[in-house]
DNA sequence: TCTTAACCCATGTTATTCCATATATATCCA
DNA sequence: TGGATATATATGGAATAACATGGGTTAAGA
């Protein structure tokens, strides 16, 4: 499973091209199609970016509800229906489309940041900010990671 | 298995005509029939589109039903009784029937609406109330998607 | 004959590919 | 250790290809 590491901040040019960094490219390389995917998030004014075969698991578990279920066509419409697919091209950038740059407020450049298996995408200042209330959040909480649990991904 | 990802806004010439988006055109490439199928949506007002494998997979999983039932009856009614295929010309465009364009009350744009093995084809307005309804329904069942089974995908 | 669908080609726009360069990091040799 | 040389990365721009769309022409069917 890939893993994304690390916040790194890198210029959109003027046709809307962003270089992926580096070390995220290298966690794609062994995917069969070298692109990601990304949806704007529920939560925060940011996107979420994913490894191809990430969403072909997500594709296969939604097999699991009735298909023309309300459960089914809702999760569907938000996750398949919204979401974009992105190639690279050869030197390892993006285009990010125009709705998705409005939808977080992108200036001319954006922060990559690691999450684990997924990465999200911000407007650099935006995120400072957001780094320092997650920062309150776990300590003011007391948040740790749950041990592991013998589950199947072991 | 085809995997429909995102939504692309094409245009309806005076002809009837409309593109298939290029990505979508891609999954289908495997296909042995290059083209779609379409029918009537139960829920809402638009069109289920499908690969032509993937017909053959809803047929499987009516078998479900007992032979004869009144449900696999309704069912195998308005699935495979309304359902058309569309071959595609040089072009990857395909002729939505008339029928079909009034069911779904379709001006000059279509919206095709990736679900994962299948997708929607909407007005384009509809669909953006659609799509708010569907992510608050997300939000407030507090829908997830389930866990891998261990089910026969695996 | 008239209508409709299939086929072919043209065009503007957008995305992809290719090449060049600057900067930073790593490597190598003295 | 220090300096010179490679390598990787990010970024910019130009050439090329793909795509959606429009129109015309032919073939088929009612």
């Amino acid at each position: 499973m890939a893993l994304f590491l690390s916040t790194h901040i890198n210029k959109i040019d003027k046709k809307g091209r962003v270089s992926v960094p580096a070390p995220f490219r290298a966690e794609l390389s062994e995917e069969s199609f070298k692109g990601i995917v990304l949806f704007r998030s529920n939560i925060h004014q940011c996107l979420e970016g994913f490894a191809w075969s990430y969403m072909q698991e997500i594709g296969k578990r939604l097999d699991n509800f009735d298909l023309f279920s309300s459960e089914q066509d809702d999760l569907a419409t938000s996750i398949f229906g919204t979401a974009v697919q992105l190639s690279m091209d050869g030197d390892g950038r993006i285009i990010l489309p125009a709705d998705l740059i409005e939808f977080c407020t992108l200036d001319d450049r954006v922060s990559f940041v690691g999450m684990g298996a997924k990465f999200q995408i911000w407007n650099p200042e935006s995120f400072e900010q957001r780094r320092e209330i997650a920062r309150q959040a776990v300590q003011s909480k007391g948040l740790t990671i749950p041990k592991a649990t013998g589950g199947k991904n072991d």
